[in-house]
DNA sequence: CGATACTGGACTAAGATAGTCCCATATAGA
DNA sequence: TCTATATGGGACTATCTTAGTCCAGTATCG
């Protein structure tokens, strides 16, 4: 239920592999500068190239990424992953929609006055986006063993990433 | 962000419609064990007719409501609605997936061990199915002024239903 | 028996998604 | 200045999903 893309899942991959980078994981030596290829991105995640690209160039437009052009280019995260949250992630890769398929500006919703589930809706809608408000890209890249979080339920499936065609 | 599909709207409508129903709307009188046609629930909803029996035959072979067949049959919820989950309603139209494309029983994926996400997508899913476990099928149908739910943002959308094409 | 109503599944059009590719532009360094 | 390296913007397509319809079968009431 609530799926995401693939592509957000690659997204998120793709700012955590940042996020890393930024902390210095190959030699220890902490540095926010750090400028990241799309091929470096797409050998450390082991995603598709093009994929990378293409997703890199909408994280650029997005203010959680800046970018670099010419030789010596590349992406590296605007801000602080511990300030950067999941709802933002799913902003940029999702858009700012609601759970129901209405929600958008410019539908028109005859059943509009009299629905009876439009209150409710939205309130779960923010019950899910406070739940994602509690994450930080600092959270994804580094999981402490103690989440935040409130362990609600014991349903949840077990979470895999499955590799791009090709691959495997 | 995080969207339900249009049927799971509308099959969260037509289970609204049998929850009023069952409490007697119309002459105040309770009756749980009142049924609904296909033809009843599609007049009450303003859904296609098809729609709603292809949705109801779904609803049927879930837990939530039972039917009965041949003339003077038709469909009832199964349950008290205040016992019915928005998360029970999500399961049964968008099946028991997470948020990740990769949890589904049999894939497979290589970047599991190492994933550094894995968990944290793990949590957030967790918190999502926790917002939805507080929202029940009778407050869908009877929502009160105040919603049991914190309000933690500002940001979620109007929401609005659409109508099927043809109507309107 | 016949009308009513659910059951199961097939089928299609339209839309979304995932993935690739091309060309333009910017920059560093030889 | 020239060239290699990168990002920027967008077009394009195959595939999958979704939404919606329809039909033949089965059960039940009167």
């Amino acid at each position: 239920m609530l799926r995401i893309s693939k592509l957000t899942d690659y997204g998120t991959m793709i700012l955590v592999h940042l996020a890393v980078r930024a902390r210095g994981a190959k030699d220890g030596v902490v540095d926010p500068e750090h400028l990241c290829s799309a091929s470096d991105v797409a050998a450390g995640t082991r995603l598709a190239l093009p994929t990378v690209q293409k997703l890199l160039k909408l994280l650029a437009r997005s203010e959680l990424v800046r970018s670099v052009r010419g030789a010596e280019g590349g992406y590296a995260l605007a801000r602080n992953p511990a300030t950067i949250t999941a709802a933002e992630i799913l902003d940029v890769f999702e858009g700012p929609l609601s759970i129901t398929e209405c929600s958008t500006a410019d539908s028109r919703c005859e059943l509009e006055d009299g629905c009876p589930t439009g209150g409710a809706w939205q309130k779960i809608n923010r019950g899910i986006r406070g739940a994602l408000d509690e994450i930080s890209l600092a959270d994804l890249a580094h999981p402490p063993r103690e989440f935040p979080l409130v362990d609600l339920s014991g349903r949840a499936s077990r979470l895999r990433h499955r590799l791009p065609p090709g691959q495997g």
